[in-house]
DNA sequence: CAAGGAAATAAAAACGTTTCTATGGAGTGT
DNA sequence: ACACTCCATAGAAACGTTTTTATTTCCTTG
């Protein structure tokens, strides 16, 4: 009994389920079942089996696998860009309960790019991946449906359609956006601009009409130039910083699309000198890791992520196992907080009289 | 007559090369090689199959091709923690070259536990990637390594090893560290504190050395409790920051393990009511995109992450068409920059004593 | 014009599983 | 002891390719 004979890991051949099968005596398909946990082999035969297995180091292929029971155990996941700080605690959710399936996941940045996420999606599915998790705009259009309509499980998160029966987990947005407007109306805010995300979002439109909404019930300042159709990420906070604080009568307040770009705008504030919150307010959306130091201090909008994620990856499970017929179109609504913070404050009497 | 001759388009069934063989009256090794573009076939019949497979919207599947062919397309990526700023450039450049050659990628967090690290690797190594490229910690351990011997081509990013022959991409720590110092030096610096990352990796071990040859040489307090063992992240930057400013003798500077950690420091030194830089100069390491913004505006050293990961997968892909035995170890060191912004300034004499 | 050979194509084997079907043997009721 | 079920197992087909081997076609050439 040297010690290379225990482990005999040649280079070439892999063990197979043929290996194993001749090792415990039995037939291939035994040792498939019995491996399997099946109830169909006597529990002798299957102890006979995992110590066969284990004695030759066997590890089942899980390309054959998949090749033959038509399940990858994998998942895509679409995102505009994983750099972007926000998304990767969503993806974290979902890695957790796929880890805990069993499942692998393949990972896309779209970069809000319809014809590289079309792409990615033919990809995945090319594949054979046992379902997707959509963080990526470009839900509705035509092209895209055609190949989420080629039967493989979906859940969007943060993208609902209208149009289209999906499973969906989603952020309360409406509260968030009016949750933040009373609150800069508390502190005495008048002219509160409002950020877009991206256009094809469906959370864009929900935020902004909650936004519209809030502003019309108090009574605020509804100017049409107070909202900029803009992008997520911190050059959009930029332009966005930019656009207003350029304006000849600023907005006191701005509520970002996200924390990231809430940030640009924070950015383009500084350089101009303004202090925040004394001369801005500014609310962000997700409320990522980075909101909550010192240097930032930003106000902004909690969203649950990773447990999202989580949720969603659950859903999608949950829609894997199902028979292929039955799916339960299921909407699950997380709620979101206010998280307030130094970025908003009371409305300076000297810096806009009304 | 017969049966089973034309079949319309059924909803279920998936398209097989079979089914493009029959379509162009060929056999289906002619369509597997027309296909695959190898001039064995007369380019009059690969253009017969390539309209057979159009027409009948033909996609290959991956899962029979990597079984039969060994070749699977994908490779695995594992990082510490992808909601850690400094990964996601990182494997943003992967990504970029993967997707040009075709692979996909699996990605997979280790939150820094080798046991978890381990899970993962074996599970790529059964999923048969065709390569992986490492970011995360733990290259050393005789576990690891027992999976790396496997055969299956790698490539480390940030981690080399002294005992093993590796394929590897880094920056160069020496010179990071030795610029970082030297700028505190200049600006009347002599107690100068260092924050170690993860003791498994090996660049923090260069570091460390680069760190103290630079302190020697430079003729600065070398004080052995100026060095603190800790971690990358955020969390570990606080308990860095408490240790160091709450030391009866505080260093007025602090090279922390990396950006995020700064962030950290800074955060603790806000707290504290210091002044950056006019109590306590802070420096980075990764340059990650935050480090710019005026609320931050953190003294770093600038690593090219993309490049980097960018030339990671391109050795990778190298080591992968190669044959299994001709593994030739290239080890890539790319420049590292000081970026100087305003996380440091001169000594102030005042803050000696606080 | 038959033979030889190269080029192109087709057929068959292989990849490593799961799943469907067949088989043998042990247990029932008559 | 008989047919009959039931259970455990074995055998074979199938998943959809690539690769190896066999066969056909067609062009030379003596």
């Amino acid at each position: 009994m040297t010690k290379n004979e225990s482990k005999p890991q040649q280079q070439g051949r892999r063990v197979t389920i043929v290996d194993v099968a001749r090792e415990a005596g039995v037939g291939i398909s035994t040792v498939s079942n019995a491996l399997a946990g099946k109830d169909i082999v006597r529990l002798k035969t299957r102890n006979k089996v995992i110590k066969a297995a284990e004695r030759l180091g066997y590890r089942a292929s899980p390309l054959a696998q998949a090749l033959r029971s038509r399940r990858t155990m994998a998942i895509g996941v679409l995102v505009a860009d994983v750099a972007n700080p926000s998304y990767p605690d969503f993806v974290r959710g979902i890695e957790d309960v796929a880890l805990r399936e069993g499942c692998t996941l393949l990972l896309c940045n779209t970069d809000g790019d319809e014809e590289r996420q079309l792409e990615q999606m033919q990809s995945l599915i090319d594949r054979q991946v046992d379902g997707m998790v959509l963080l990526s705009p470009h839900c509705e259009s035509d092209r895209v449906r055609e190949l989420l309509g080629k039967g493989v499980p979906y859940v969007l998160v943060q993208r609902r359609s209208e149009r289209y029966d999906d499973n969906y987990v989603g952020g309360d947005n409406e509260a968030g956006i009016r949750a933040a407007v009373e609150h800069l109306a508390e502190l005495g805010h008048r002219r509160i601009a409002f950020v877009c995300g991206p256009a094809a979002s469906s959370a864009v439109a929900e935020r902004l009409a909650a936004y519209r909404n809030a502003v019309k019930r108090l009574k605020l300042d509804h100017a049409e130039d107070l909202v900029l159709a803009n992008d997520y990420g911190i050059d959009a906070g930029h332009v966005a910083g930019a656009h207003f604080l350029g304006m000849k009568n600023p907005p006191t307040a701005i509520i970002a699309s996200n924390d990231m770009n809430a940030l640009g705008i924070l950015d383009v504030a500084a350089e101009r000198g303004l202090s925040v919150p004394q001369d801005l307010s500014v609310i962000g959306y997700d409320d990522i890791a980075l909101a909550r130091l010192e240097r930032i201090n930003l106000t902004t909008i909690r969203l649950p992520k990773r447990e999202m994620g989580a949720a969603a990856a659950e859903a999608l499970m949950e829609l894997i196992s199902k028979e292929a017929g039955a799916r339960l179109p299921r909407r699950t609504l997380f709620p979101t907080s206010l998280v307030v913070r130094k970025s908003t404050g009371p409305l300076k009497r000297s810096s806009r009289e009304r």
